[in-house]
DNA sequence: GATTAGGGTTTG
């Protein structure tokens, strides 16, 4: 167990190992003995746990020493922390900023970001084999001598009693001031016992109040009254009321949303929310309101909720702003353009051609124009219950001869909050916003880069690289071009929602990919039984050739190396257009083959001449190898049939031979993502050699535009 | 240890 909580600075049958050594963060260096060496320090920043695959995150923090002296310089020396796998989760949910950690078992690398956090020049990287983290936290003690709350399940209340209770969130408002000295929550939960349970919190401050993003999610809440309004069971909160939510989506990590820094959260905790994630999923649960849409599917005249980056704002007169939002799509109708005082726009009051169509205005009315008061562009916002209203106008034509009907959309956010109208700021860690900025990176990557709009014959020039230049002869490119076009492009969510066997074309962002090194792709492949197979490597087709020599018939007590001619081919004057060669190495068989043409290795047996072991090449022409394969050729050494004035190929040779030819064929994985989902793809064969082209050509934020056949 | 609100049939 790499992750130690310690009481008081120690805890039964944990302590900091004695061999460690304290060393300062100021001393630490590349040339530094870390073996047992030990980091001491406070946590004074802890980034978003981020997930990098199941069970798999990692984990940015910033630890400063505590108790050091102030030396030459004031700055107190600072570091950096980079925590992987499930040490990075153990971490995010013990740990919190202000806690004093101990750490060993790291190493280190150089810090990107030193110049501009003027932090310590390494980083210190943790992983769950190697490293300890020994934390002494504040809240630890409250959290071992907390009392073990009891649940009620939300069938189960009683008018006037105080309860704690789980429950799944199916409708909610924004916080709203309310006319007392508070603001005021509402909102509506459900569980299993499935009775849809009314509350109303009020908090005199935001924070205290629960962060809920969207139906579904998923919130405790410590204290609260049951009481009776209109013969209808309601819940409101009472003294020591605490409230923390979840995301109501399974990810593979629990994270608690919540400021207070004393919340008392454990395994029972994890399992309680784990439970509700999934029957969640299994329920199509009654989420009453407006569903969440990208810019791209939003009709005219619809309600729905949108997330997105706030770019510039400004006042359009006292109960009404304007905002300019994005989400890295496109909605099909032009928007509205609402004039406001360049002097009142916060942000950006233009953008170029390319960008702002991909820019929707809304229009925020009374109250939320008095939140958006507070909101700063680059915010990623949520806004609750919008309205798409088609506008339409009149326009004078380009000629101005006359004036023709144009329809417009505006965004409505009406006053009030019934629906659950309103705004929320959302968390950077959010996994919304996350796909977010990735539909918006991927996004701004083709519009920063291609200067103007990206549009389908530009993306065809960089597909269609041309593969001379990569050593690739002979492709025809038109024939691909052609079929392409008559293809349906969809996102990836949609490709892995859609009837098998069908070929779409998908444009997305290439993850990543498998293996590392190109060479490594390289496979043989059989197209009679069609199995796939590594190249064997030099050292094995060595072994091969030794083990073929010493079990040759004529293996005397030295190696004697023989040639053998083909008699058709000396008849017809091209003796030296194909050698058999027997009782050489790997090595003399490479370097006869740079020389001459075909070169077949062969061994003798009691029968005569035979092929060796077809795990090795059958045919060497000078640097390169052929193949066959083992379970379809019927080798036998036999003499070439007359050709003519044919070229001799491998082919050819391998036909004579009764040797099943292997094909050398490139197969690679590839992970695709576009701000829909993700996907994993296999290329291979054929269809390889156009798309790494492709990918091998775009430098960073490779765009992999495929076609691709859902299987 | 009071008060607030108690979803909702949606202006611009």
């Amino acid at each position: 167990m790499p992750f130690h909580a310690l009481v008081d600075g120690a805890s039964p049958g944990v302590q900091v190992p004695p061999h460690l050594t304290r060393i300062p963060i100021n001393l630490i260096s590349t040339s530094s003995d870390l073996a047992n060496a030990l980091v001491k320090g406070k946590v004074v920043r802890k980034g978003p746990l981020v997930s990098v695959a199941p069970n798999d995150f990692i984990l940015k923090a910033v630890v400063q020493e505590e108790d050091s002296q102030p030396h030459i310089s004031t700055q107190i020396p600072a570091i950096n922390i980079v925590v992987f796998g499930e040490l990075a989760r153990d971490f995010s949910q013990c740990v919190s900023p202000g806690d004093v950690v101990m750490a060993s078992g790291f190493t280190v690398s150089k810090s990107p970001t030193a110049s501009k956090d003027k932090l310590h020049h390494l980083n210190l990287l943790l992983s769950e084999e190697d490293a300890n983290i020994y934390v002494s936290s504040l809240k630890i003690p409250k959290l071992t001598k907390a009392p073990r709350y009891t649940y009620t399940p939300l069938g189960d209340l009683k008018a006037g009693s105080v309860v704690n209770v789980y429950g799944v969130v199916v409708f909610f408002k924004q916080p709203f001031k309310s006319h007392g000295t508070d603001f005021c929550s509402s909102l509506k939960i459900t569980d299993k016992s499935n009775h849809n349970i009314g509350c109303t919190i009020f908090c005199e401050k935001l924070e205290e109040h629960p962060k809920i993003f969207q139906n579904g999610d998923i919130v405790r809440m410590h204290r609260v009254k049951v009481q009776l309004f209109n013969n209808t069971i309601t819940l409101v909160n009472t003294f020591g009321f605490s409230v923390v939510t979840f995301d109501g989506k399974p990810s593979g990590s629990v994270e608690p949303r919540t400021s207070s820094r004393t919340i008392h959260f454990d395994e029972e905790d994890r399992r309680r929310v784990e439970e509700l994630q999934t029957w969640i999923s299994s329920q199509n649960i009654l989420l009453s309101s407006t569903s969440s849409v990208s810019l791209s599917a939003v009709q005219p005249k619809a309600y729905f909720d949108l997330t997105c980056q706030l770019l510039a704002k400004a006042p359009v007169d006292s109960t009404c702003s304007l905002l300019r939002v994005w989400d890295g799509t496109r909605c099909p109708n032009t928007f509205l353009k609402v004039d406001v005082d360049p002097n009142d726009v916060e942000g950006p009051t233009t953008f170029s051609r390319e960008k702002e169509s991909f820019i929707a205005s809304v229009l925020v009315y009374d109250n939320h124009s008095e939140f958006a008061k507070q909101l700063k562009p680059g915010a990623f916002l949520r806004i609750y219950n919008l309205r798409a209203i088609p506008v339409t106008s009149k326009e004078c034509s380009v000629t101005g001869s006359h004036s023709e009907e144009v329809e417009h959309i505006v965004f409505h956010l009406h006053g009030g909050t019934s629906y659950g109208r309103g705004i929320r700021v959302l968390p950077e860690n959010s996994p919304d916003v996350q796909m977010l900025k990735r539909a918006i990176a991927f996004l701004t990557d083709d519009v920063g880069n291609c200067a103007s709009e990206l549009n389908d014959s530009e993306l065809l020039e960089v597909w269609s690289t041309p593969p001379e230049s990569l050593g690739m002869a002979n492709i025809c490119r038109s024939s691909f071009l052609i079929c392409r076009l008559q293809l349906q492009r969809v996102t990836l969510s949609e490709l892995k929602q859609s009837r098998p066997g069908q070929v779409y074309r998908v444009r997305a962002q290439l993850r990543s990919y498998e293996p590392s090194k190109l060479h490594q792709a390289l496979k043989l492949f059989c197209s009679k039984c069609s199995s796939i197979q590594e190249i064997p490597d030099d050292e094995w087709v060595a072994s091969i050739f030794s083990e073929a020599c010493k079990n040759s018939e004529d293996w005397a007590p030295q190696r004697t190396l023989r040639v053998h001619l083909s008699t058709q081919l000396k008849t017809e004057g091209k003796a030296n257009e194909l050698l058999f060669i027997t009782g050489t190495t790997l090595e003399e068989t490479c370097r006869l083959a740079t020389g001459y043409n075909n070169i077949v290795p062969l061994t003798s047996s009691k029968s005569g001449l035979v092929l060796m072991d077809l795990s090795a090449p059958f045919l060497f022409r000078g640097p390169r190898r052929f193949y066959g394969c083992k379970q379809c050729s019927e080798a036998t050494v036999r003499e070439l049939p007359s050709r003519g004035d044919k070229l001799l190929d491998e082919k050819i040779i391998a036909e004579a031979l009764g040797v099943q030819l292997l094909q050398f064929v490139l197969l690679m994985k590839l992970q695709l993502q576009d701000a829909t989902d993700t996907l994993d793809v296999f290329l291979w064969k054929h269809a390889v050699s156009l798309k790494c082209s492709t990918l091998f050509t775009q430098k960073s934020h490779w765009v992999v535009f495929l076609e691709m056949l859902r299987l």
